[in-house]
DNA sequence: CTGAAAGCGCTAACAG
DNA sequence: CTGTTAGCGCTTTCAG
């Protein structure tokens, strides 16, 4: 049935018509059972709502397919207790290797997890995974750096959790590119929240409050972006004038006439894809695997809510 | 392992502490194997990155874990060859049950899927399998009407595929609205494209141009809808004044402040969950299932793409 | 090239 | 209550 060699044509025709006949179907969990392959693959992610992860998932999923692999999707809502219940699942159904981005980047989860895996954004020093990811700090200050160049001159950032991977990351770009072109560095005018719209809109409000003198805002991600436009929609604020607004991820709701975000574009697809195909390495080179480290290139797309140069 | 009862106190105490202790893992596919019972389900919708399904998919993927099902989530993306591949994965790695938005309504099923199985939006009638959906012909029905409260005179019918089963559905209920308001049908203003905003974009622009008095488009959904706010924003035409438009099934990006569309809202997460259930059910009355046709309300969001009462 | 036999890790059924 | 045994549907191995 697995149309190996060594058969002759005569039986194989035979058999396989007879197969047909009787409408079998081979029972794929046998087959995993005896070879010890389950052609699966985990994948955990906080939010399938998120555009920014449902085009991760995407590139996933169909990278998965294509290589003969099937995708088992599982969805924390940002829950650890979550988290650590699926990582147990997909271990017992025995899934070759897991792509995570976990729901606290602190967390440890060498101890908890016994299978291959590579990381979405996440550090992998002094640990045994690979992982891949946008270049996170680049991000920050290419964003950063175009505020500048538009003119405006009291830029805040208003971010994730202050100790977020991809949130420090970013917020060492926006500094750097604030140094490099002998902006000082104000504490008051770096504001952390959540990845979340709502937390947008109340840092903008906070921010502009503490200090009406803002002029532009990087935001660490587009959904707080979106919070931060709606905040100074309400609030009369003109945009770009008035108020210059950059994202980061470039998530499909950026690109909408009526948005039109200027952001930091991460190739989410392919992040997923790639992901995939390093942890499909990192399980055929098994114990002795070489660590990965995958670093993708964003992009700057300047679209509305920023100034013309 | 499995925790059962007729067991000691003590030995289990014994076999629980040494089993943490070698770090064991049982082996579900082993348990599936000889259970035959693999508690997975299989999910297949067509596009993921449409947050419609995407909540959809939520619903499914949480409803399915809290009954301690896992899911396996495949996207075909409006593929009928993908479609069948993956029903015959879904098959072979024996989920219990498939929930299914398939790519093309009019492809019969019933030949294809030897599982149980439910279909999103679409019909079951002379077939053995059960449904679940809003009310398509209501929504289709609430928002013409409100369009006509509005006191909009002439309004266009921007669908999909003029055979898809949720599109007729909703005709239906846009004809009808226009009928019991004294208002004659008119061919020329019903238009059929695909539903994507694209198609949105293009058909509006179409329709305005063969017919420059149409002042109120119903839209077959809200991707669509977003198409033809799109057109209207560049054509310079006056939203809700000039032109009237609601979409179908409040997706996520109709209540941003900037885009503010009046739709008809579906129960998505619900849909998902109540799908899940459903299908729990059948599988578990096995032979004699008695067959469920799950039918949700739609209910009218008011906004600002259509005139205030 | 074909057929028979062993065994993957588990559960179910039964005997001790 | 505990230990043993058969067998789920497949692949692998080995003898015919």
């Amino acid at each position: 049935m697995s149309n190996k060699e060594g058969v002759s044509k005569d039986t194989r025709k035979r058999v396989l018509k007879e197969a047909k006949r009787l409408g079998y179907r081979p029972n794929q969990l046998a087959r995993e059972l005896v070879t010890k392959q389950s052609n699966t693959i985990g994948v955990i992610i906080p939010d399938i709502l998120n555009p920014f992860f449902a085009e991760i998932a995407k590139g996933i999923l169909e990278e998965a397919s294509t290589k003969g692999y099937t995708a088992l999707l599982c969805v924390t809502n940002w829950d650890l207790e979550l988290e650590k219940k699926y990582i147990k699942n997909l271990e017992e159904k025995r899934v070759e290797g897991i792509i995570i981005k976990p729901c606290e980047d602190e967390q440890k989860l060498e101890d908890r997890i016994n299978t291959p895996y590579v990381i979405l954004e996440g550090n992998n020093v002094n640990s045994n995974h690979s992982c891949v990811e946008v270049d996170n700090e680049k991000g920050g200050y290419i964003g950063t750096k175009h505020l500048i160049e538009c003119g405006y001159e009291k830029i805040a950032y208003l971010g994730g959790k202050k100790h977020a991977y991809s949130n420090e990351k970013r917020l060492r770009g926006y500094k750097s590119a604030l140094l490099e072109n002998n902006i000082s560095i104000d504490d008051n005018l770096i504001l952390s929240g959540e990845f979340n719209s709502e937390s947008g809109y109340e840092l903008a409000k906070k921010a502009l409050i503490d200090n009406p003198n803002i002029d532009a805002m990087f935001c660490g991600n587009d959904v707080m972006a979106l919070g931060v436009l709606h905040y100074a929609n309400q609030a009369g604020i003109h945009i770009p004038e008035k108020l210059g607004v950059v994202g980061f991820d470039d998530i499909s709701y950026a690109s909408l006439p009526q948005i039109e975000l200027t952001t930091v574009y991460q190739p989410k697809y392919n992040l997923g894809k790639i992901a995939v195909n390093t942890l499909l390495e990192d399980i055929k080179e098994g114990k002795e695997k070489t660590l990965k480290r995958i670093i993708l290139q964003p992009d700057l797309i300047k679209r509305k809510t920023t100034r013309k140069i």
